[in-house]
DNA sequence: TTGACGTGCAGTTAAATTACAGCATTTAAT
DNA sequence: ATTAAATGCTGTAATTTAACTGCACGTCAA
């Protein structure tokens, strides 16, 4: 009754930090804890520490808009498109006024 | 370049509490901040108070989710489709995998 | 098997968020 | 002109979040 993956959902999305990761797994998947570290650094010029993009990763993938798997001593991330993606523009939609008072 | 926009629209949804909001001024729209108590109460069962319920509508309104237009002692708030709305799913929509890559 | 590499986990701090109460302000009605 | 109704504004406490530090763990290579 409370949607609760809605509520991580959209928290994760909340923050820009996040979507700039979004947006760069769009392009480049399979992606490594360092990788990530230094995509945000060269992009956005901010230097986060490594615990922190950790803990970012952890929000996305908590809300089920990344996926993970190991690649030896590696972890790979990569965007999970279509499934919670789907999720909140199925939410969103209904308040656009497509036919007008539903 | 941080789009501080869509951080205040993806912040608002977070909460289910605002989410019920918006859901309930789509079916009535022009409610007062008392009619909005009240339907919280009876639909969820929780009775927020009235500074809480407020501030849920604040956020709200910063976010361009809902607009406001006082009649008289009243104010009367209403969904603000097709505006922010569509902005949340435009961003969403990129990561959909509509074509592959981009 | 030793050591470097890639992560995870625990704990800390500052700031933001959510809930509330109390008082002030504005408007309509008597 | 008073009063009641509908909100706004300020401040407080508890919880959560975003950033960090430090240490520990598992894996691959030499």
């Amino acid at each position: 009754m409370e949607n609760e993956q809605l509520d991580l959902i959209f928290k994760a999305l909340s923050d820009g930090t996040r979507r700039r990761i979004i947006e760069r797994l769009s392009v480049q998947s399979e992606q490594s804890l360092f990788e990530v570290c230094a995509a945000s650094i060269t992009d956005d010029g901010v230097a986060l520490s490594r615990q922190t993009i950790s803990q970012h990763l952890r929000v996305l993938q908590e809300a089920g808009l990344i996926k993970t798997s190991w690649k030896g001593r590696t972890k790979a991330h990569s965007l999970n498109d279509e499934e919670k993606h789907q999720d909140a523009i199925d939410w969103l939609k209904k308040y656009i006024r497509s036919g007008e008072g539903k």
